[in-house]
DNA sequence: AATTTCTACGCAAACGTTTGCAACATTTGC
DNA sequence: GCAAATGTTGCAAACGTTTGCGTAGAAATT
């Protein structure tokens, strides 16, 4: 029965020597005798010590916690961010905690004060798609806690970022559809507000250029979610000059797409391809599977915790700040030609 | 630049009261006067007082943290737990600190190692598919910090749970294949170390019984990935009785499960129906779209949370172990009749 | 005028650690 | 045989709070 978990002061008193004493025992100090040792070692492993975190953090003002700001857990890409920063941090003896934004200015304000005022060492975060606004991550920086933005990052704050490298991965995606026989490929991307949207979409439109496309506005429409697909995807079908490929932002919107083409009787990839973007678990389940920029979204998180590790271990080389770039990977699949 | 956090010495220094002044002015307490109470709040406002939770932990030995231990983050039903969880945590004003067992039941013990040491108030675990020995949990309770399981819980343990309906989800289903016609009903499950697994078989079985149908152990493999899918669904598929439904225990089999039909010249649902168990982002992304239980994650992690906080809050009422279960519901798409 | 009652505040202990310094005992060196 | 060096331990302060108790001065009661 739950005996309150057992103190350096319980220790000592059972063994009749101060606190100090056990204190360093424990640590292993040289000035402390064989003999000594031993016995707190003994007592303290049969009565299984732990030290107390809140009295070790009091003291150091730190608690070997890092906070982590996310947009939206269930959500393949930002799942897989989380689980790497989680093997990352634990492999560091650090603990995570967890805020979720949900896509929301106000809450991501919040995550930031309760991330503040639980005293974590450090922060990562990803922002909301609503946010127009950053006083709140300049108030982290003005707190002196590490701060490292990963994938939807913020170029108005001076601080290390971690990036998919978007611009890349959309690029080549391109390039591949082009080479593969496309002459007319669709761009569904999402508003302007996110920064990798825009890169995805300068990707896109410049591999189209190198290879003499035309860059058409009105085949790159915002369709970023399921049900826009439906209303979208369907209209560009019925064009006299419909495109012969689609590339979309997320594997999700690719996927409706491929089964829209198919109920307007069309093949794929025979007479249209699609790509996606994320390769999720959903690329394998689509009929045909699908090709997608593999966005590692587990290679991220651990380099975005390692990055913001080496800035808590090595405090004082203020070296700058790190842009760290992600190189997606073309996953090709049965939806490309 | 950062300055470091403001204490209450500093208030008390600057406004040359004592430190138990300040704490009691902030705390509204009535034995203050109106005039310092308004000299002090106003000093804190302007400085951003923020009481050091580390210093509150140290005195009331709690941290106003709670630990989850799931065993993968990526994946739909699991993130959608989390997410569950963190939005009620959130509102109750405790923070969520996350490990992840990865399927395996050393990091699993060490995960408890971690919370406990971490001090958190209470943990909300779902156990690892490897996990067959319990005593890291038994440590748990006799550490005196509240434990509920979720979903893969542990009878073993004298604790509260919350699961989801496994059993009637499954029982639901097979009776919704049979009413469409369905006479020969393959289930593809999981091994015997998880009790969800057993009840949902346990689910199907009652089913067919009840609509005096044999239950056949040769139509009932264990195929509970996509790779084992591959190697199984074939071979049933050859067979001279065939299924003319599949009953997989979750999403992503069954998806594979359409795909191989559909490979193999049979059409779903009209040849062969195939129900999932999830609902996850792949139920839509199938063709034809999956009809699959609903497993409700999002319910199932609030639920648990709010009953972890209830006892925490009310620690003296000790009403016995409580057990919740989550109803699942049918989610009836194109993959059926 | 002497006593009691308020009112408003301060002192100090406590939570569990770590750590600089002092203190003591023992050995070493001359 | 005495000082110095060495080896082992304890004391006490500090981290930032909260809170029981004590107390100064003022007001109210005799």
């Amino acid at each position: 029965m739950g005996k309150k978990q057992i103190t350096l002061k319980d220790i000592a008193k059972a063994l009749d020597i101060s606190i100090s004493t056990v204190s360093r025992a424990l640590k292993d100090l040289p000035e402390i005798s064989e003999e000594t040792k031993i016995k707190v070692r003994k007592f303290a492993k049969e009565h299984k010590y732990k030290p107390n975190v809140l009295a070790l953090g009091l003291r150091t003002n730190t608690n070997n916690t890092i906070g982590i700001i996310i947009p939206e857990i269930v959500h393949y890409f930002f799942s897989s961010v989380l689980s790497g920063m989680q093997e990352e941090a634990e492999k560091e003896d650090y603990n995570i905690i967890i805020c979720q934004s949900n896509e929301d200015q106000l809450r991501e304000v919040k995550a930031t004060q309760i991330l503040l005022s639980a005293k974590v060492c450090g922060i990562l975060a990803s922002l909301s798609k609503t946010t127009t606004e950053f006083d709140h991550f300049q108030e982290v920086i003005d707190n002196d806690t590490p701060l490292v933005f990963f994938d939807r990052i913020c170029t108005g704050i001076n601080t290390d970022k971690v990036v998919v490298d978007d611009y890349n991965g959309s690029y080549n995606a391109t390039e591949y559809l082009i080479s593969t026989g496309c002459k007319r490929i669709a761009f569904l991307g999402a508003g302007p507000n996110l920064a990798i949207s825009n890169n995805r979409r300068m990707g896109y439109e410049d591999a189209l250029r190198k290879h003499g496309m035309p860059v058409d506005k009105t085949i790159m429409p915002i369709c970023d979610t399921i049900s826009l697909a439906k209303e979208v995807v369907p209209e560009l079908l019925l064009r006299t000059n419909r495109p012969d490929a689609f590339f979309a932002i997320n594997d999700e919107v690719a996927s409706s797409c491929i089964n829209i083409i198919k109920s307007f009787g069309y093949h794929v990839p025979q007479d249209i391809s699609v790509c996606g973007f994320t390769n999720g678990n959903i690329a394998e389940a689509t009929d045909p599977s699908l090709t997608t920029v593999d966005q590692r979204g587990h290679e991220l998180g651990t380099i975005a915790m390692e990055l913001l590790i080496g800035r808590l271990k090595g405090k004082e080389k203020k070296e700058g700040v790190v842009n760290k770039i992600i190189r997606t990977k073309l996953i090709v699949r049965e939806s490309t030609k």
